[in-house]
DNA sequence: ACCTAATGATTGAGAGGTCAACTAAATCTG
DNA sequence: CAGATTTAGTTGACCTCTCAATCATTAGGT
């Protein structure tokens, strides 16, 4: 399914726009992409699948309920809570509007800037954390860690470690606030980490 | 903030419905998760980006009429294609039923089975494919082959397979079809790689 | 053959996401 | 300080996906 070659079959490239003689993938190259297609596909699917069943929750809001965990005072002003769950601030928006139908967060005017919104997480909302992520843990375990060996996580944390090296400036550069988040993101995680 | 640590911020694990003592992540786990989580996401973004800018065309549409594109008089059964994009039969329905409006894949009565269908790529099907394809391969070496050292690419298929190999079963114990056809999709791709 | 199950496929409602337009407040600039 | 610009955030329309319900057809069992 996956296959990235030409679809006229031949070496004689079609109407290309961009590329004159495209480089298709070689056989262990579309392996390993088609490889990478359905395991992280799968991965995810099931990933979302446990939390689905577990928490009622996609995955994607769960990150926004664990970002108001971590913040002082479980508040973050919106645009920062968007930047660190990697979102758009409409997709935020929407989001939040959700979760607040649900009184897991409230929305608060920010004193400091009368535009602004923080989001704070209700003790409803840690409550939900707090059934959700012992499984959700034990559920990422499972389908990744526990599955591959410490070298295999190492190389794995290299390899998105890398490709984060080369995205991020490139989401940078559009504009794309999501950039600085992720040094911020593990700087917290050593900070808060268990202590 | 894909922080997995106790909502609780403490050893002491709030009301853990299945999980009496979860195993949280530590450091090293924690830093490969949230590189991972961030990584495959920045990287879809911008896969999907490029090809909604170069084809107007999201990756799971893209994926279908490459399938068709492969597949002999550029034909499949509704369910073939289904299991072969790894997509819910309600989905593909939904995805024909948009594709053959823009013009490019076409139903058709299957002949031996009267409740069947199949799905056919139009010439302008294969016309816009063949006009994608070029740019988005590009894409994919640009944003991931190219970023990975020969060792690395290795380790990242070996890792997508050590996936697979855990996560195939799963799925397929749950009557989700998508798990025969990986083993299918790569066998097709040696057969009609590049000849 | 007949009645029941299983299969192929579609449908509609609802949830989540994107994009562009919009409001309001803060900031820059002359 | 007036006026333009940028920034924070929300909204609505539209698209895709999921889920459960549905319909038609085929396959099984007796």
């Amino acid at each position: 399914m996956a296959r990235k070659s030409n679809p006229t079959n031949g070496s004689t490239a079609p109407a290309a726009p961009a590329a004159p003689e495209p480089r298709w993938l070689d056989d262990d190259e579309r392996a390993t992409w088609l490889a990478f297609v359905f395991g992280t596909r799968l991965f995810w699917d099931e990933v979302e699948r446990d939390l689905q069943r577990d928490a009622q929750l996609p995955f994607g809001y769960y990150e926004i309920l664990v970002m108001l965990s971590d913040a002082p005072g479980r508040t973050l002003r919106m645009s920062d809570l968007a930047d660190a769950t990697q979102s758009s601030r409409s997709r935020l928006s929407h989001a939040v509007a959700r979760l607040e139908r649900e009184g897991w967060v409230r929305r608060e005017n920010c004193p400091t800037d009368r535009r602004g919104a923080n989001a704070v997480l209700t003790d409803a909302g840690f409550a939900a954390l707090a059934a959700a992520a012992p499984s959700h843990v034990a559920s990422v375990r499972r389908h990744l860690f526990d599955q591959l060996s410490p070298a295999q996580v190492e190389q794995l944390h290299d390899i998105c470690e890398t490709l984060l090296g080369h995205l991020l400036p490139i989401a940078g550069a559009r504009g794309d606030q999501r950039a600085s988040q992720f040094e911020d993101a593990l700087a917290a995680s050593d900070q808060l980490s268990n202590t």
